[in-house]
DNA sequence: TCTGGGGTCCTAGGACCC
DNA sequence: TCTGGGGTCCTAGGACCC
């Protein structure tokens, strides 16, 4: 029998924000959002501080992003629209959001926990899984360490959890945050796991949960103790199963230390909506830079790709794609553009439209296709000598 | 004063092929 | 004269996550 896994689920404390407060220490203890546009960029006074936008002055569809711990002290939470929180936090910093610095601490604090920890899953900019199993290192010892590493890296605090696998290391990263270590088995499942409510499980949306909701079920002990035929007749097997699965927290998946992308791509919002005659060029040239950006990003990164989608979001907020699979390979702006074009054209376009994407997929490593290229496959050479 | 931008995975139907 | 039966690819939509 294999010896139970040690996962560690580590998640940077309000990152964004805290990054934003490296730069800005003057704002540590202050409600401040993230969220703005550029136009909402701190302006630096001649004696070398800085007047900042305030969430009272901001007009426009943007949602928060993240926010300190001060501001969710005041209801201000991820996602929520921007003009919103206003409501709640008039008087809260409001900083743009800048990716680029975001990607760097990112960078900073996953090569640190790599440096002691090489078995690491990337989770997005601010998050990932480590496999501690083979370690000789007690558990607190050794998330004692990564956190020390993350500090020392970046200046930023962080949270880990540590459990027997995913599902149950994510919930407990999250039980004492922030700067916090929690070390659960699978002896404290009915004690620290059970009582928690079903969306704390990472895959039990906003969707899942108002249906489990409306069958009594509230918390992660309901969901264990529910009728399987139950959740059968309404979350069909498959998902009934996982729901039962993950109600015991038991989850077998394994760290996952590398991935291939399999979409690339770019969407915008309008500042106002758009109609396609009415606003024809305006909506022309951005989804042209759309295109452009997209090629871009092949580039950079190194794909080409087969399939070329557009993504359209209407006045009212109903969403429709509509894809193409070409019969060769591309990164070109042009050709994408025509994809693109050829895609607009099967969608109704009497509504005024909120949002455009573009999106790349059946991705291809560029250097492979030129291998497959000046190779042949073998069935393509001729038969015989 | 509604609701960003970048992703992943799943489902389901139809085309097409053997 | 209803209905084969897999397997794969393509497309559209939706739930979910950070």
């Amino acid at each position: 029998m294999a010896a139970a896994r040690r996962i560690a689920h580590l998640d940077m404390d309000a990152f964004y924000a805290s990054v934003e407060l490296l730069r800005y220490p003057e704002l540590r203890g202050q409600p401040v959002v993230i969220g703005g546009r550029r136009a909402d960029a701190p302006q630096r006074n001649p004696d070398g501080t800085h007047r900042f936008a305030r969430l009272r002055d901001y007009a426009g569809r943007g949602v928060i992003t993240t926010s300190t711990y001060e501001a969710r002290a005041l209801g201000v939470f991820s996602a929520m629209g921007t003009m919103k929180a206003a409501k709640l936090a008039p008087d809260a910093v409001l900083l743009p959001t800048d990716f680029d610095a975001y990607r760097h601490y990112s960078r900073l604090f996953k090569t640190a926990v790599r440096a002691i920890c090489p078995l690491v899953e990337d989770r997005g900019i601010d998050e990932i899984y480590i496999d501690l199993s083979d370690h000789p290192e007690t558990t607190l010892e050794l998330a004692t360490t990564l956190k020390q590493a993350v500090r020392d890296a970046t200046g930023l605090s962080c949270s880990i959890g540590v459990a027997p696998n995913k599902l149950l290391a994510k919930i407990c990263s999250e039980l004492d945050k922030p700067d916090g270590i929690t070390i659960l088995g699978m002896e404290h499942i009915a004690t620290r796991i059970w009582p928690l409510a079903v969306k704390k499980i990472n895959g039990i949306g906003p969707k899942a949960t108002a249906k489990l909701a409306a069958l009594g079920i509230e918390t992660i002990a309901d969901l264990a103790q529910a009728d399987a035929n139950l959740l059968q007749s309404n979350f069909g097997r498959t998902y009934a199963a996982w729901l039962q699965q993950v109600s015991q927290g038991r989850d077998d998946r394994p760290v996952v230390t590398s991935a291939e992308p399999k979409s690339i791509s770019r969407e915008t919002t309008f500042e106002r909506d758009l109609h396609a005659v009415q606003d024809r060029d305006a909506l022309s040239a951005i989804f042209t830079r759309l295109c452009t950006a997209l090629a871009a990003d092949l580039a950079r990164k190194g794909y080409v790709c087969r399939t070329i989608g557009i993504k359209l979001r209407y006045d009212d907020f109903r969403t429709v794609t509509r894809d193409v699979t070409l019969t060769e390979l591309t990164a070109d702006a042009a050709r994408i553009r025509r994809a693109a074009g050829e895609c607009l054209r099967r969608v109704p376009l009497e509504r005024r439209l909120r949002l455009l994407g573009v999106r790349a997929s059946a991705l291809i490593a560029a250097a492979d296709a030129a291998q497959q290229r000046d190779q042949p496959q073998q069935s393509e050479l001729p038969l015989g000598e």
